[in-house]
DNA sequence: AAATAATAGTTAACATTGTAAACTATTAAC
DNA sequence: GTTAATAGTTTACAATGTTAACTATTATTT
């Protein structure tokens, strides 16, 4: 058992792996979408009600703007989503689904889904609603950070 | 607060952070000793009893070993380690903290320290040990994926 | 004992993501 | 109307992951 969180990182490079377990299949069907970050592009611009530009993305899922760029330009080009001018401010750029990537949000919410219930076999529901709010509590420390410490332009928003 | 794992990831990129920024000084003071992992691994060589091979680190912190090897040659660039065949196995190269890094280990630790304290501030200690304990085990849910998901070779130690 | 397989480590080539800087276009603020 | 801020893009570079091929050494098999 990890006993300092520097010894945990690996939880994000196994979820990368999980990931292409579950889609795998999905993603051969799709003449190989990308699998690692891809589908949460896809559930996230499918989750959202409010206008999603580009910048709105990338503060959900903190990806940076140029990673963002390129995943999006993947995107595009495999004719999941459509980037469209906002005419009530024209410097964003509205992201939308295309009905392809529409068609096939059952299978990656199911994919997500089965993932979930993968990694946390055997936790119980109060153990997980610990464990999310702990995650919870960290990032916000992490994101606050004292002003003391620090070079403080590691805070600011690129 | 998030729902599911796969929107969990930025933990991994925010300890980085973290790690750059108390370990900013110091790494100054170390001719811009390399902040990321480079700190985690020298902590673990120097926690390490038994003979430390690069295999063993590989595993224990879950770098990939080309990966494990660029580091190293990193820190013997830096005059932090010293590789030497085991003369038992003169396969392996057992990995060994010069004086130079011994004397800088009290403020590793310390940085590390004071980083998970920022970590988990205002997380009780009961929260805390569900937290690792939960980590552990989807950890654990990970690493033995059940056989007829997947590409079994993705399982295989590399 | 010799052939074969496995292990530890290395190297090269490539892909992905992060980061910084410079840039355009557009909107907001003074 | 000038200046500042925001959204997005492009380029260049660094770090890590991945695959494959490779050497050297040790273990296993026959």
């Amino acid at each position: 058992m990890p006993e300092q969180l520097n010894q945990c990182m690996p939880l994000g490079k196994y979820m990368g792996v999980l990931t292409k377990i579950y889609f795998g299949a999905l993603s051969k069907k799709l003449e190989h979408l990308g699998v690692d970050r891809h589908f949460s592009i896809l559930k996230a611009i499918d989750n959202t009600n409010e206008k999603c530009t580009q910048q709105y993305l990338s503060d959900l899922l903190n990806f940076d703007k140029v990673s963002m760029v390129r995943m999006l330009d993947y995107l595009v080009e495999k004719k999941m989503i459509t980037r469209t001018v906002n005419q009530d401010d024209r410097r964003e750029h509205i992201i939308e689904l295309t009905t392809k990537a529409k068609k096939i949000m059952p299978e990656i919410r199911k994919g997500i889904a089965e993932m979930n219930a993968t990694a946390f076999k055997g936790v119980s529901k109060p153990d997980r609603e610990v464990f999310y709010s702990c995650l919870t509590t960290i990032l916000k420390n992490i994101e606050c950070l004292p002003a003391n410490e620090v070079d403080i332009k590691l805070k600011k928003k690129k």
